[in-house]
DNA sequence: TGATAGAATGTAAGCGATTACATTTTATCT
DNA sequence: AGATAAAATGTAATCGCTTACATTCTATCA
């Protein structure tokens, strides 16, 4: 049987059994309004006997704001999506919005509308590509409040960005590696177009010119950013006989397939390789030679994007670009400074 | 200004603006009912061009079901989170449902009204401990489908559970360790209280009861499921002196951080001190001696839960309780087979 | 060509809340 | 006690959509 279309009381069934109007059971419920101690008593006890909760789709109907924001993410397993989520969460609940997610696992395969819309939230917060452009586009063409991660905002939309230094991150992680002396220093670069591995190779590229080291492509591998795809590109280095004695990998993960492939092939880290992550996952402390890495402020990243999204729901303007600052945490996988 | 209270296009102004009734648009929205082919591309064309989206709330109330369904957690950085709403979500795809997730970082907190409810989604999956007694009784007593994960049903609730063979799980672990001589075998319990923990602690002592080894409570050790706390609990056990041979741990991230002090404290593993964890996260295998570990099927259970929901959705009875096996995968931190 | 079935479209009643405005009750002051 | 302000409550319009039912086309057939 259809368990839903029943059984569910209204306001009405609640005003009926506290013997007031469905206006007053309204203003017990939004606080809002006067209300004698006595009625709202009895209206609270007559919705805690029917098991009462409000209709949210009728209240946004009614025109109340539905004090939602949404967070829409792809469905990549990101070592920091609950660090993310508590930064922006926190934010969130201090100036009273609910926060809802939406997974968009398989993006643009079922174009059906978007459970997360300008309709039931106050705004978005968007996660690297996980919405079309033409999405992008239709939200900003509503000035709908919009904020985006670690993303930057496709030509011509002005949509408020938020995401790390990555470009400084990675020339920070590289000129370590050529202060100490290492000047064959491989890429172990991600994602191809992602946004934050393009820029760390940019920072890459950089820092290297500016020491005068030469660029070879042949030092750079691209992967996903899983453990296993870098280990696969490491392994191809080590096979060709490319000579290597340092790593930066444009995330921890790949660091550790690189130190896994090396520490098989007999090298010893940092003796024969040193190796510089970036991220500083929960596990590069743990790993052996613990692993020095840029470190993200992740959770200022989701505090931050929340407040921009907030100031564009006041309507007011918001920052189009935040950027956050990283920080280059050194353990020993790179020798000892 | 307030954003949100204009310019959004209505069902109205793409009727008016494709000079149909509502009627009209609502079935060319819907596929239902019969609309002639000129017709339908002329409302396909005023959407685009009004950057039309339906109100939710509105379709709701009108009397369709949402077609979502709700998940429901903990803010706990579930390293597997993501392979679980894998699971959940191609199930629900599959089946033409939406899936929307609430973490719910401080519950009990704020005593508001719940941003996926009974009104809003066709049903619900809750994480463990994600929502009071209180709120599961709730959604009970108004028979609402609901799905819980990891955490069996409140006393006198029939809510159907869906979770992984953790007392099986843990004995096969402690078994093997049992097997290979080892006698002196210390528990990491991870969180007091916690559903799978306690189950696993059952395992660990019943597995010992077997092979008449006595249970001493000063060999377990009590933490959160995370590095830190497991290295804490280990120092402690060496500082005092105690004799131990083998740990349990009843997750990765603590067997990850008892490897980390005692290696610090020099010993070696797994001549000096064996190791087997739970969970089978992505680094135990980059751990170094890579983790022996009992594998769950998270994807499976998130497969499950979908399945079962999906049940009770359609009014259907669903298996109260569904068990997924565990997998002894053996590495190098237990001594070599 | 007129009748008729089926396709295409329209009309209008609700769905469950909120809130401006109207009304009644209560409290306070002279 | 009577007037009056303030507090408490009620009335009813409204939000954007779906859908049962009514109506109008269109095509087909005798």
């Amino acid at each position: 049987m259809p368990q839903n279309t029943k059984n569910r009381a209204t306001i009405e069934d609640v005003a009926n059994l506290a013997n007031v109007s469905t206006a007053t059971v309204s203003r017990v419920i939004n606080k809002n309004g006067q209300v004698a101690k006595k009625t709202s008593d009895r209206v609270l006890e007559a919705i805690e006997e029917l098991n009462y909760t409000p209709h949210s789709g009728a209240r946004q109907m009614a025109g109340g704001r539905p004090n939602l924001v949404g967070l829409i993410f792809p469905a990549i397993g990101d070592p920091f999506m609950s660090e993310l989520l508590e930064g922006i969460e926190t934010k969130l609940v201090e100036e009273g919005y609910d926060l809802l997610l939406y997974s968009s696992q398989r993006l643009g395969e079922s174009p059906r509308f978007l459970p997360l819309n300008e309709h039931n939230s106050d705004g978005l917060i968007v996660f690297a590509d996980s919405l079309s452009d033409a999405e992008l586009a239709r939200f900003h063409q509503l000035e709908f409040p919009l904020v985006l991660l670690h993303q930057n905002a496709p030509e011509g939309l002005d949509i408020p960005c938020v995401t790390v230094e990555n470009k400084k991150g990675a020339s920070t992680a590289v000129k370590h590696l050529i202060d100490h002396g290492y000047k064959n220093i491989a890429f172990l670069a991600g994602l191809e177009g992602h946004e934050d591995a393009e820029w760390r190779e940019i920072g890459y590229r950089e820092e290297l010119a500016k020491h005068n080291i030469p660029f070879r492509p042949e030092l750079v591998g691209y992967g996903d950013f899983s453990a296993e795809t870098a280990e696969a590109a490491v392994e191809n280095w080590l096979l060709e006989g490319i000579n290597i004695d340092a790593i930066f990998a444009a995330d921890d993960n790949s660091a550790q397939g690189a130190m896994f492939a090396l520490q098989r092939a007999g090298k010893r880290i940092p003796q024969d390789v040193a190796i510089v992550g970036f991220d500083d996952i929960t596990f590069s402390r743990y790993m052996s030679p613990s692993l020095t890495t840029i470190r993200m402020p992740i959770k200022d990243v989701g505090r931050h994007s929340a407040i921009q999204l907030i100031k564009l729901m006041k309507g007011e303007k918001a920052d189009s670009l935040t950027l956050l600052p990283t920080d280059l945490i050194i353990r020993d996988s790179c020798g000892k400074d």
